[in-house]
DNA sequence: GGATGTGAATGTCTTCACAGCT
DNA sequence: AGCTGTGAAGACATTCACATCC
């Protein structure tokens, strides 16, 4: 079951989503047709998707919603709570430390930091902001499961390695530079300036 | 020159953003190999991308620092300004309208709306919140160029079908649900949850 | 009957490798 | 000599189409 392609474990989530919801509606299954009817792709792809990881639907029937949503759940790794560290007290991550979104899908943000003086000893939410400088400090019992790099461009890289050096085996980064890691490191990268030009490039030609 | 792939757009934007930094230090030549470094690249990739659109580079010496990145400014678009609605004022809408990175790029919030009484009227950085059901009436001369839809799920849709109906033909999703639009408008997904799972899949499967 | 599961075909993107300019 | 530009090969991802099973 080894080397699952990217793309589809980002449709995973997405399937999981949608199960979600029907699970609250009380469907009990669901055809590939439906499933791919509220996410982007087709039927077939959902398909294909969900049978890399066993044969979970019901010929002629469809998927037992519950189940599928368990077992999305398990491979997603979603069972358990993750400890999640924000650095960066700027716009950005004042509102992922406040969103409450996370927290529900079990990544619950605990470590909040600043390298800026006016901005250590803010509390959010009963959160403190501590000194990034601290950091280092902080985690004698294990490094957070993941960091979400919201500083400035010029800091991120400055920051990664901090984390790395700590432990940290994922990173959510939201500044618009590539991270330079360990292989066994996973970066993921929300760069909004990326979106914003592939639309730019979008509306001039058509 | 028809036709060129989305992972060769959002690579033209991060060479744009390196291109600028050596702009910044005074370097008139760049060799693919450079260019590729920086990003998450090969410079293969690097030329077959660049290549797609003319040739750029001199051979035995590299390509024009200045002439490449005007260059790609005008490939995406970006010589001229995008007005920006923003659909949401709560964390994340918040966080777009205030944030300034964009608008040193041509992107400017021009208009920041909700459907919550509570956030109507409120004022950020001298950006005043409107209701979003007076939306339709305010853009008589041509609905804006790019709209950034940051309200909860089950809003997202009605919000998207009202801004077709404006005649916006750029959308930045941010809720988590697709959008479902006409052919003519491209809409670009910000999903933070499918990031997160994304590293939580990578968590559990070393 | 109806929907899954899956090899085979197709399409898309990346990497290779080298001829060709400067 | 050095580095680009690019056809060809290879890897990867999606779609098709149909046998298979409930």
């Amino acid at each position: 079951m080894r080397k699952i392609a990217e793309p589809t474990i980002r449709r995973l989530s997405l399937y999981l989503r949608f199960l979600e919801e029907f699970e609250g509606r009380g469907t009990l299954t669901v055809s590939s047709e439906e499933l791919a009817h509220r996410g982007a792709t087709t039927a077939a792809q959902v398909r294909k998707d969900l049978s890399l990881f066993g044969s979970f639907g019901k010929r002629g029937l469809g998927y037992p919603v519950p189940q599928l949503a368990a077992r999305l759940r398990d491979i997603l790794g979603l069972e358990r709570d993750y400890g999640v560290a924000v650095i960066g007290a700027g716009k950005v991550g004042r509102a992922l430390a406040q969103y409450g979104g996370f927290a529900s899908r079990g990544f619950r943000v605990r470590w909040v930091y600043d390298a800026h003086p006016a901005k250590v000893g803010m509390a959010w939410n009963g959160l403190r902001v501590r000194d990034v400088r601290l950091m280092r400090d902080d985690f004698p019992g294990g490094a957070p499961d993941i960091a979400i790099v919201a500083t400035p461009a010029d800091a991120a890289q400055d920051v990664a390695d901090q984390l790395v050096g700590l432990g940290v085996k994922a990173i959510l980064n939201f500044a618009p530079v590539h991270l330079a890691v360990p292989h066994d490191v996973t970066v993921k990268n929300v760069n909004m300036a990326i979106e914003l030009e592939a639309l730019s490039y979008a509306l001039r030609h058509r």
